[in-house]
DNA sequence: CCGCATCCAAGCCGATACTG
DNA sequence: CAGTATCGGCTTGGATGCGG
């Protein structure tokens, strides 16, 4: 478990919802991955204007956290497809809780 | 309007949604706020083992966003009383699935 | 009682160049 | 194609002490 997360433990639940989701990128991936299993220049096309490495280290730490499911093919040229754990998965109702939200929040403001 | 939310803006409503909320002990207050109006003190004794500026700093971030208001009363001593914002009381569904995704979370893990 | 000022440490995130 | 190496700025959160 990250220190983030753990730190978090001591706190609150929703402090931990935010420690494992709280990244920047880290639920604009995992809205993609909801859709369908992507392969990372796929997701690096569709989430925007993202680094390779920052991107890389947002998927390292929703794997680490146990809500991405990383598969390397052993292929020339190389594939990695990424795509969601049964956890990742449960987050769908969040996501598009915060989705809506988000999108009510720009409009009333 | 804050920078990183305006950052977020031109990604996804999602981003916007962890731009607001997706600081340290940002929802912890909020989920106290939900419950009822509070003074700093109190609030600061509720979320736990936060320092004074940290969360005067957090409070401040979600005043600014629309979410929380703050109402001082000029006496001796001073009282600064905390409460949400019709925005803000639009999260209560969102914190009530973050705090139960997060518990599940930690029992699955 | 509330919270600002100052200073500080850590970590996040980005730009660029390079590799199996 | 899918990253890693290296460097660096900037934001975030914390400790401590003072002020209205």
């Amino acid at each position: 478990m990250r220190d983030p997360v753990r730190a978090a433990l001591a706190v609150c639940p929703v402090e931990v919802s935010i420690a494992v989701l709280g990244g920047a990128w880290k639920l604009s991936a995992v809205r993609y991955l909801l859709v369908r299993t992507h392969r990372f220049g796929e997701l690096q096309r569709a989430v925007g204007d993202v680094t390779p490495r920052t991107l890389t280290r947002a998927l390292r730490e929703l794997e680490t956290d146990g809500i991405v499911r990383r598969t390397v093919y052993a292929e020339v040229p190389p594939r990695v497809e990424y795509s969601l754990t049964e956890l990742g998965e449960s987050l769908r109702p969040i996501v598009d809780w915060l989705e809506k939200w988000g999108h009510d929040y720009v409009n009333a403001t």
